[in-house]
DNA sequence: AGCGTCAATAAACGCCTGTTCGAATGACGG
DNA sequence: CCGTCATTCGAACAGGCGTTTATTGACGCT
């Protein structure tokens, strides 16, 4: 439900919502991203924000729906983005895209939010810790919402109907697991390992390699 | 530092050290595992564990020392598992061993945890938490303790001698991810988005097809 | 002009947290 | 049988937490 998106807020006054609210907005998704949800209280978040403290409950109702809230609006972005790329994908291949393509709509958008010339970076660090250690709501959600999941695992299905369907649906598990190691600590331990020969500098070099990578696991 | 093993603890005298410590680093383990770090209080461990509330502090010394305990021996236990593997693959293979059985060192530790019959399981589950939402200490460890991943990526190195090595390093970050993605909640989401087609039950049959996948990336 | 609504503020509330303290307990060796 | 020492125990502490309240200010509308 309530699909119309306002980039800034709900309000009924369309035009310059509550400034408050959006910096309440940023400064959390912020300090969620750096040092996680439970290590950041709602004092730190409105003292960032340069606000009074009781403005997170006013405008969000508590701490738990205003991190409900960023989770929601950011996987939207996110799910949005990849759903049209995969429409895209679709459209060019007379509606039964190949593999590498489905994969592409699939590791772009976040890859590009990765990039650190894009602001999005602290959106996209934000999303992946609030999937490990989100509430339980956001568990539910992540748990329960197949829908957009079930989008690329029908492309892949039709692209690959040779094979037996379960296998395709595992294949699909262990590609998801490629996108989620991107996490910067895990990066910064391959950097480590690799003793600087890795660099995560060329957004587009990476999603070549996940690409190559994800592509071989499926073409067998 | 401190690679003396004893099994079940540290006293002076060696057999039948406290009941109680035992106690305390079981019902822990068990309840981060299930809760996460931050939803435990000492007051939930020591109630689960049946002893006094000042049991946590007087043994382990804090709640945070706990959780690096449990961490740092189920780590040991597991490093060593895959270390063992990667070693006897070695020995049968005149100290060059193939790229599958490199991978199979790195996967079925993890994976014979996950087996639902193995009481390890709330083990690995612990592993994958305090992987993701633990201290700032833990990460510390993860990031530096690159020896352990270094064997594994060494071996690779020899086996694929003929890529560029930042190549290597690379497949290995993928595939690393793709151990990591066996978390419950994922596991969970497959099962949904396949409606019942995958099931996790044979863990050999899961096992064979993570390296088939991961071989297939590979070999290129 | 005055009313009503929304936003922001300072202060406080009650609860839960990890940790500490001093006393009590109990087993063991001399 | 007594003294010792590690362990257990009940109780309390100080601090941080999310949330609530009452009050004030600002603004648009009739």
């Amino acid at each position: 439900m309530s699909l119309t998106d306002d980039p800034g807020a709900e309000s009924q006054t369309p035009e310059a919502e509550a400034a408050t609210k959006q910096l309440v907005f940023n400064a959390a998704e912020r300090l969620f991203a750096l040092h996680g949800f439970q290590n950041v209280s709602v004092r730190d978040i409105t003292a960032e924000a340069g606000v009074n403290l009781a403005s997170v409950n006013y405008h969000f109702g508590s701490k738990d729906s205003l991190l409900f809230e960023i989770f929601r609006r950011r996987t939207q972005e996110l799910n949005r983005e990849r759903a049209r790329m995969l429409h895209e994908a679709a459209d060019r291949n007379a509606g039964k895209p190949p593999v590498r393509e489905i994969l592409t709509a699939l590791f772009a958008p976040p890859l590009r939010w990765l990039d650190p010339s894009n602001d999005r970076r602290i959106s996209l660090q934000f999303l992946i810790r609030a999937r490990s250690e989100g509430t339980a709501e956001i568990r539910e959600v992540l748990g329960s919402d197949v829908s957009h999941l079930k989008r690329f695992a029908d492309a892949l299905l039709a692209a690959r109907s040779d094979l037996p369907s379960e296998e395709v649906y595992w294949r699909l598990h262990f590609v998801l697991g490629m996108i989620h190691q991107n996490r910067f600590m895990e990066l910064d331990r391959l950097h480590v390992l690799s003793e600087g020969l890795t660099r995560e500098g060329e957004v587009d070099a990476l999603l070549a390699r996940m690409l190559d990578f994800a592509e071989a696991g499926f073409s067998r």
